[in-house]
DNA sequence: TAATATTTATATTCAATCCTATAATTTCAG
DNA sequence: CTGAAATTATAGGATTGAATATAAATATTA
């Protein structure tokens, strides 16, 4: 009846591979129950100790009220500690607490293991290459 | 500070493409106001009108639960109507109304086109080679 | 046939996501 | 310097998404 064919829509893959991806890494890190958004700002924070939460918000690709949230509840967890600039008192100065820093090191080797198991399917010059190719599609 | 690299993460770079998808989606469909999740069950009804709610989930790739709150929202705004399986009392089937068979139709031009702009960036094989890796780690 | 298991839909809860608006600051222009 | 514009954080609302629990109906098995 003439439909679209959004089975073979790139939109349409890449929001199931987004939802495998999501699955994959709330299995393979079940025992932090923590996800891959949160995972990825307890990464920055633990590159960049002291970010802002817009800094923060770009650098894993979020908008300030996500972030924000999701920040919250880093907080409410115990992982990172807000702190109010004391030179520009808009600013909220994000550090992680031992805590967090420990967790978010022992989270590094199965957040690596749910890349592997995302692209298993695939030979290893095809997972190279769906990388670059994603990587021209994201390029801001 | 050997933190994760989640920029070339194919899981970051995944979710960020969606990002990229759904932004795009709820640009180019504007005048419809209607998510891409929502496009897809129209089309799958389009496609086999009287189809039960689980088999729609499963065409588009959802489950129940969240499958029943879109559907809803697509009968609350008119697109189409649930009707109870006298065979099967437990189903609820799936039924476009003449206006949802009309936005349906009108809808795929601009789709179409948010597909073509998610791509923009790739060259024409490039395209062709992202949809099939997709589709390989897509494969249940 | 009766008890059990499965299936379907829905409600609830939580997280992520974005949008808009608002408040508090800071910066910039006149 | 003062008023306008920009920045930062947060609150509120809506949607998508999954998990869990429950209710209703159907199917299967003993």
């Amino acid at each position: 009846m003439q439909s679209f064919d959004f089975s073979n829509a790139p939109g349409h893959l890449v929001r199931r591979a987004h939802q495998a991806s999501i699955a994959l890494f709330a299995q393979e890190l079940a025992a932090f129950d923590v996800t891959a958004v949160q995972f990825a700002i307890l990464q920055t924070l633990l590159d960049t100790p002291g970010a802002d939460q817009i800094t923060v918000a770009q650098t894993v690709a979020l908008d300030a009220a996500t972030s924000g949230s999701v920040i919250g509840r880093l907080e409410t967890r115990g992982w990172l500690r807000r702190e109010a600039d004391a030179q520009d008192k808009r600013r909220k100065l994000l550090w992680l607490t031992a805590q967090g820093k420990l967790a978010a090191k022992q989270m590094q080797r199965p957040a690596a293991a749910v890349q592997a198991k995302l692209l298993a399917a695939l030979t290893e010059p095809e997972q190279k290459q769906l990388v670059q190719l994603l990587k021209k599609i994201c390029a801001d």
